[in-house]
RNA sequence: CGGGAUGUAGCUCAGCUUGGUAGAGCACAGGCAUGGGGUGCCUGGGGUCGCAGGUUCAACUCCUGUCAUCCCGACCA
């Protein structure tokens, strides 16, 4: 391709939108433009990359026996009706209406209408297991949209969904595509972790994030610093190490507490270390008051609350509820005496304090002396906080630290869930019909190109890894109208790109330096330049990950190039 | 959805306080010089100042509304 025609224009300035690398480089380098809020327009390169990662992700999804087809974007909102999702989705489930008035979606996942195709299509266990994937662009309509293509509103995903007779065909499916998930984010240069997630609403078992490790990344990976422990934040567990606390001494008692609301006033205030007071939070779960405790230096995790109800619905109580609740201010709240409706439940921790201090649910009032393991009988004791770095690891080995992650990929069991709402059944051995059972598997590709970058870049620009670089080769002609390198630059185009290379050739007409600087900013893994040498058949290669540069003369070239580009990454 | 901020040329921004009909750098077109890290000089094209009302002889500037975009938080298969 040559770069004369090439629609990929680059910014000197960074532009004011822009916070985060991955986002000011695909803009600086011409990958993509914004045309919405949270809607991005990929240009010329920006699409070369994303159908190298696509390319990637299909080699290893039909490895594994994986089917492609493509489904519609635009879904009928009769089979969200059927699900129980259209609801469940809320607002960020684009609606739209047909000119007829009928009631349509934009899918923002597929579970639906693959589903349904399925039901249709699959009577007989002789037809599973199944692996169906397509490579779609999805809809959320994002509350707020940030980090350009990271959280944006429309995005391109590969979604697969598994379909088995059996709970070990599922185990199988869902390894397979644990494996093939490795494979593409190895491939595409990532440095990432698969960790043990939140099933969430989609009520599944099994289930790991694939989280490529970024200092901007949303997520927290709670990893152990000696195995191979590592899970989300938001469900980490925690071992229940702890010696239970003391049942003796004297009876809880009230004392005068003025303007002492949170945890640090009432340290201050009373001369307590944060480990000896109860904090006490007011969640509605379901409807229902449930009073959580966890140690002043911990915080509740409302993901633990609803998965020890199993629901999703888990909200904290607002300022009147509390009222309501326990007749005092939120800052003044605590777990005894509280009225039978309100079940109490504290984090395992709190069974281990002695002599601890808690609210009264009487403002300006606490009590001191309180030993949890006397005072708090009806209680139920369970893991119910956030794990912090230097906690114990769950499986025993090492202690706890924390990295960020940016979400590539999502595996899930999601058993029958969606089979048995829509009514997809098989009939097995014997003939009898049973609901498939599905796992779903998704890849954010967008997200992944995006993360790519933040993974490889410098001040400079990309540094794209080769397997998914818009180039192989970026070569250019420092001064076209030299006739020696003019003449060496063509020559070289047609060699090059005949010995099989995809070839950006800069041959605008352009200072060197504009050139080197453009160069950079694409980040293509090596680049060629015809310059003040090339009277002698001599050209400059340059590894734009390393910096090295080697002058070469040109009929050693082609072995040179493709040694060195083997050991590109 | 709560809090904050910003909308002036393709990009980065000035001008607004104190109203008088729009600027700079980069980018773009042409020219001369230069020719290995965003070169220099000259010339030129490009903007209903987000939009709609209002005040005024006169609004980029003041007032009201509205839309858009970004940031923080909450939320997030």
């Amino acid at each position: 391709m040559r770069q004369q025609w090439l629609f990929a224009p680059t910014l000197r300035d960074v532009p004011a939108d822009a916070d985060i690398a991955s986002h000011q480089l695909m803009l600086r380098a011409g990958l993509m433009r914004q045309t919405a809020a949270g809607i991005y327009s990929y240009l010329p390169l920006g699409a070369r990359v994303l159908e190298k990662i696509e390319t990637i992700v299909r080699e290893e999804m039909n490895a594994k026996e994986g089917q492609e087809l493509l489904m519609p974007a635009i879904q009928p909102a009769e089979l969200w009706e059927e699900s129980g999702r259209l609801e469940d989705y809320g607002p960020e489930l684009v609606r739209l209406n047909d000119r007829h008035g009928r009631d349509f979606v934009l899918g923002p996942t597929h579970e639906e209408v693959i589903t349904s195709l399925v039901r249709d299509g699959v009577s007989s266990y002789k037809k599973l297991p199944m692996n169906l994937y397509q490579i779609q662009t999805k809809y959320r309509d994002e509350r707020r949209p940030r980090f350009g293509v990271l959280r944006s509103r429309e995005f391109i995903m590969k979604d697969a969904y598994s379909f088995d007779a059996t709970k070990d065909g599922l185990d199988e499916n869902y390894n397979k595509m644990y494996e093939a998930y490795s494979h593409i984010f190895s491939r595409c240069g990532l440095d990432f972790r698969a960790v043990v997630a939140d099933s969430g609403a989609i009520g599944g078992t099994d289930t790991h994030e694939f989280m490529v490790l970024s200092d901007i990344g949303e997520d927290t990976i709670a990893y152990s610093d000696s195995s191979s422990y590592a899970a989300n934040l938001e469900i980490a567990e925690l071992p229940d190490l702890y010696e239970a606390g003391s049942t003796e001494g004297p009876a809880a008692e009230k004392i005068q507490t003025p303007n002492m609301k949170t945890i640090s006033e009432v340290s201050e205030g009373l001369s307590v270390t944060p480990d000896q007071i109860i904090k006490s939070v007011l969640f509605i779960v379901e409807g229902k008051p449930v009073l959580a405790l966890c140690r002043g230096d911990h915080d509740i995790n409302d993901v633990k609350i609803g998965n020890l109800f199993k629901t999703v619905q888990v909200e904290t109580a607002t300022e009147e509820e509390v009222r309501t609740y326990l007749a005092a201010s939120a800052g003044y709240i605590g777990p005894l005496g509280v009225s039978e409706e309100i079940e109490v439940v504290a984090d395992y921790a709190v069974r281990a304090m002695t002599d601890a201090v808690c609210g009264a649910n009487e403002d300006e009032t606490h009590y001191k002396q309180v030993q949890p393991n006397r005072d708090l009988p009806s209680a139920t004791f369970a893991d119910i906080r956030f794990v912090q770095e230097g906690d114990p690891s769950p499986d025993g080995k090492g202690v706890i630290q924390f990295a960020k992650g940016i979400e590539v990929g999502h595996v899930f069991k999601l058993g029958t869930k969606y089979s048995e709402a829509l009514g997809a059944q098989f009939l097995d051995e014997n003939g009898k019909a049973q609901p498939i059972i599905m796992g779903c598997y998704g890849i954010g590709i967008s997200r992944t190109l995006a993360a790519v970058i933040e993974q490889h870049h410098d001040e400079d620009g990309i540094i794209w890894p080769k397997s998914v670089a818009p180039f192989d080769l970026h070569l250019l002609t420092l001064n076209p109208k030299n006739e020696e390198q003019f003449e060496l630059g063509e020559q070289l185009y047609k060699e090059l790109t005949s010995q099989g290379y995809d070839v950006l050739f800069d041959d605008r007409k352009e200072r060197a330096g504009v050139k080197f600087k453009d160069a950079d900013l694409y980040g293509l893994p090596l680049r060629i330049a015809c310059g003040k040498r090339a009277n002698e058949n001599i050209v400059e290669v340059k590894v734009r990950r390393t910096g090295e540069v080697e002058e070469v003369d040109v009929s050693e070239l082609p072995q040179y190039l493709e040694k060195l580009y083997q050991t590109c990454m």
